[in-house]
DNA sequence: AATATTTTCGGAAACGTTTTCGGAAACGTT
DNA sequence: AACGTTTCCGAAAACGTTTCCGAAAATATT
């Protein structure tokens, strides 16, 4: 309840706080013995010095702030775990904040972190953020900002990204390659420039493949499973099946794999599946789901160094886009059996 | 980058700072005219008041520390939200914190919540956490702390936890119903409550049934698909097959099913399954896995209650501990196919 | 031995608030 | 007109640090 202070301190060693603090950061003007001394005393006493108060004065608290649209799913939380080992390394906290997808709960926990002094943030904006002025503001003051995934194209700053156009791509060729033809893709909101390239992707692995597609062959869906299963469950009532479906993640993959399975369908036989961005979920389900994997640790681990990156140089800064490398891990939901 | 003061609020309306701040607090010693203006030109200004200044002045920082083992499985990331849910609509920030299940983190991580003045901490203890005399400090100098789930018998403090040992009674009980008689229980690490709790809670069950049963019944598994993945190979290799499994939780019930899967076995017609705390998983995979639920947002929402009343009940306060209800959740890898 | 330099430390200001105290102004009462 | 109340506001202290400035003590230089 009542902490120690480095009053407390001075007064049982007789001297002045000045000291204790020079003991405490290491200062040249202290002598060896005093300062042993008096850490070892202080140590005995329980104190530690006062985060907040340095805060106040310093005008920067050693936090480091981390916005993500949610954690249910497992990839913000083993982003955020990427950047924890990186940044509580080099002696900073890390404070997590979850917008829910909201702009205004976005703005809102912002705002809360740099009233906390937070000396950079980590963001990956929310499905429903729109308006990115406030961001512009803050880029221009020069504060430190590194957004990962869900990016904006509006917003000069440092970016890690994944090449989704290029994943979607190979995601697709694949399906083609095991002799799919009549291939959906099940698409993401529309405005994000993840769900424009991922559908990109899809439609020009067509192209190169000189397969036929056109509208009819990729339908909005949205990033849950309940999405997937609404979607598919009107294929089915239509009679409209494709061969396969490209997904543009896995839970919308998974949400219509269960309606297939309820439906009595097969797969793959029936119809193959292929999603995007792993999760834990997809070895595990039945059949395995081919999927595109994101390297979750290195994008938290990557962010966290461009940030340190941009808070060590004071002033002359170029942010720098990171574009990770991903994988596609071929299982039994998309392999054509002879 | 540079902040907008107090002081150059007071400079540009020529007043005095503590009027400004009468202003922000709503004092009753501000005529309604002023206050209405200084709010108008402060927020034309963009200026809010400095939560940091604010909590050192103050010795409390209208912050929670929320400290949980991991957070990959969906479990805590959802009572987090409940916790979340309650806390931010009474002003406060929640601040959060992984321990990765290590001792030695979940201390650092209290001791950086503590320094950080935050009014009160919800804790899951970390597995590795065997010594709790920091806790009992905390407690006996009236710091309002709220367990969940991770408890531990010697810290009087106020808790959330689930009735392990009824769950874990009902969960075998259904097996025995669906009369499966040579069932075994993969159980947690020892040395931890809900270990104990859901392992008696099997014994029991066999117990009222008259079934017999013994250590063989029994096998200490773990908490991972890995640890599920690895005991039942032994099984299978020692041809030691039960019927049923009762297993403490729903991964390493799914590593279980993986590797039955693997070898040919069939579920539940050679070896039923039963896991225990709903994850997302279970009513993905194949076949569907029974398991007992736990009400994660109602943790977390009594959890930040409990927390709360400590808070406002400056004193005089009697720790509470609340049981929650869960449900079993009865699916395809239980049911005796007749 | 006197002076110059270095080492070591204390005092005080500063960070941005809130709050206590006291005082001036405005008002009401005799 | 003198006094007591009330209303409103400013000055200053306080929260726990760090750091600048200067001074005393210790050491080195002449």
């Amino acid at each position: 309840m009542k902490h120690v202070t480095i009053k407390d301190v001075a007064k049982k060693l007789n001297c002045s706080v000045s000291t204790i603090s020079r003991a405490f950061n290491d200062k040249y003007d202290i002598k060896k013995e005093t300062r042993d001394h008096i850490l070892a005393t202080a140590a005995a006493m329980g104190y530690s010095p006062n985060p907040i108060a340095k805060s106040l004065l310093k005008q920067c608290s050693n936090q480091i702030g981390v916005v993500v649209p949610e954690f249910i799913n497992s990839f913000f939380p083993e982003v955020i775990i990427g950047i924890q080992e990186v940044l509580i390394k080099k002696g900073y906290q890390v404070l997590i904040m979850q917008s829910n997808e909201s702009q205004i709960t976005e703005l809102e926990n912002i705002k809360t972190l740099e009233n906390n002094m937070i000396d950079g943030m980590i963001v990956s904006l929310s499905l429903g953020t729109q308006n990115v002025e406030y961001y512009k503001n803050l880029i221009a003051q020069g504060f430190p900002l590194v957004l990962f995934n869900r990016v904006s194209n509006e917003l000069d700053t440092s970016k890690v990204v994944f090449d989704d156009y290029k994943w979607a791509f190979f995601a697709t060729e694949h399906l083609i390659y095991q002799g799919y033809k009549h291939i959906f893709h099940f698409g993401g909101p529309s405005g994000h420039i993840f769900t424009q390239k991922r559908k990109d992707g899809f439609i020009d692995a067509h192209r190169k493949h000189k397969l036929p597609i056109d509208d009819n062959n990729i339908i909005e869906t949205g990033l849950m499973i309940a999405d997937g299963e609404r979607v598919m469950e009107k294929l089915i009532n239509e009679g409209n099946l494709p061969d396969a479906i490209f997904a543009v993640n896995d839970p919308t993959a998974i949400g219509a794999m269960k309606m297939l399975r309820k439906h009595g369908y097969k797969i793959p036989n029936d119809v193959a599946l292929v999603g995007f961005t792993e999760s834990s979920l997809a070895e595990l389900i039945d059949p395995p789901l081919t999927s595109v994997a994101q390297p979750t640790h290195e994008i938290g681990k990557t962010a966290a160094r461009l940030l340190l990156e941009q808070i060590e140089s004071k002033g002359i800064f170029v942010p720098q886009t990171v574009i990770l490398n991903g994988r596609l891990n071929v299982r039994e939901s998309s392999m054509k059996l002879k």
